[in-house]
DNA sequence: TAGATTGTTAATCGATTAACAATC
DNA sequence: TAGATTGTTAATCGATTAACAATC
């Protein structure tokens, strides 16, 4: 594959693209056309065909693309099918949501189980799987080579966790706990969904509709 | 207030910056240079400055910034301090999470309740704020004028809840349902996040390290 | 005053869009 | 074959960075 240099803004179109070939696979299309598929996401032809170009050549001319080889490309280049494996940290509601809503498995993910403080959940399990104690964290992390921890800790408790998995070797963390945090050099990859980010860009555009209607 | 014609990744920086003067704020500094600012964030201190001059003049030459009189004046041009309302629609673990870890009142905005279809939780409650029933959300969104709402149900009933408020007037859209919801001309703003979207960033470069250390 | 640092204008860089030959 | 549509090269547009006069 390619994939060499290239910028993060294609990075984070991918997804939006498979989701939307999923979307048109279950319609039961079976091709489609730059042109089409950028009237349908509000993007320029012209940039669907650049950013498919960056990974390979997956069309044909006179035809388009066909959808499901297409999604197994792209899918391909996101990295599903390569069977990550992933542990939540946090077993409360967010985890337990995110557990219960990804289908880890299926998605091409082999997900291991949680790790939580509170003894009275310790041993249970979430939608079948089971609840460790987080004392454990570190060792099972080196032990089982852990790819991503999913981190749904209260805010005080992210940064100390967080030196726990860097020390046992975690690769990446997924990070729900609204800070930042630090993984130091030729630490894990970070990947952070800021909840309160995405609610006062939504407050921001409020705010203008609201100033402009004053005006 | 300036604000016309920012860019979206101007927008979307205000919140990180936001986050990180709170932070500063919360350690008792007192004022911090573009230079600084942009080490610890590591962004250049011209586009610091650049993205501030869009909204106006908040620094002082040869000091710098005020940490607490910038902290208010992104906090102003984000809309909070508004007050906007905001319902909670799907009561499940999801929501439950972000209702309880999103102190609504202090950051401004005003909370006012939760819908849910299951009768089992029609009537209990979140922290606090009642749980109504479903069937109630489009009289009360018209009522009560609300702003924004939560979206945090299945899939599934992703666009039939999404009808039902645009039809009652919602002027906002948080949505969490992993879909790309339908609003129409005119409609309310959306603003989406996609965790599948967010795993699946995080798993390109995983992959991407995986590819490079076998060559 | 001298040093620091802003806000802004100009220069650079990168990303998006347009154009078109290649070809299914 | 003619029409459609790709992949790619060139042109444009916008965002980031650099430079610097203004000034606290």
């Amino acid at each position: 594959m390619k994939r060499s240099n290239v910028s993060n803004n294609v990075i984070r179109r991918l997804p939006r693209y498979l989701r939307k070939l999923d979307d048109l696979a279950s319609k039961g299309e079976e091709r489609i056309s730059s042109d089409k598929l950028g009237r349908q996401m509000g993007l320029t032809p012209s940039q669907i065909r650049q950013d498919f170009s960056c990974f390979g050549e997956f069309g044909q001319q006179g035809y388009g693309y066909n959808i499901d080889s297409l999604r197994k490309e792209i899918g391909q280049i996101l990295g599903t099918y390569r069977g990550y494996s992933a542990i939540l940290v946090g077993a409360g509601n967010l985890g337990t949501a995110l557990v219960q809503n990804f289908d880890f498995i299926i998605e091409g993910y082999s997900f291991l189980g949680a790790f939580d403080v509170d003894p009275s959940v310790i041993g249970r399990d979430i939608d079948g799987f089971p609840i460790y104690d987080v004392k454990d964290l570190g060792p099972f992390v080196r032990e089982k080579k852990v790819d991503i921890a999913i981190l749904t800790v209260p805010r005080h408790a992210a940064q100390e966790l967080t030196d726990t998995l860097v020390a046992s070797g975690i690769r990446a963390i997924w990070n729900f706990t609204n800070t930042e945090l630090e993984v130091g050099e030729n630490g894990p990859l970070v990947e952070s969904i800021h909840f309160s980010d995405s609610l006062l860009v939504l407050t921001y555009h409020l705010a203008q509709l609201d100033d402009g209607e004053k005006k």
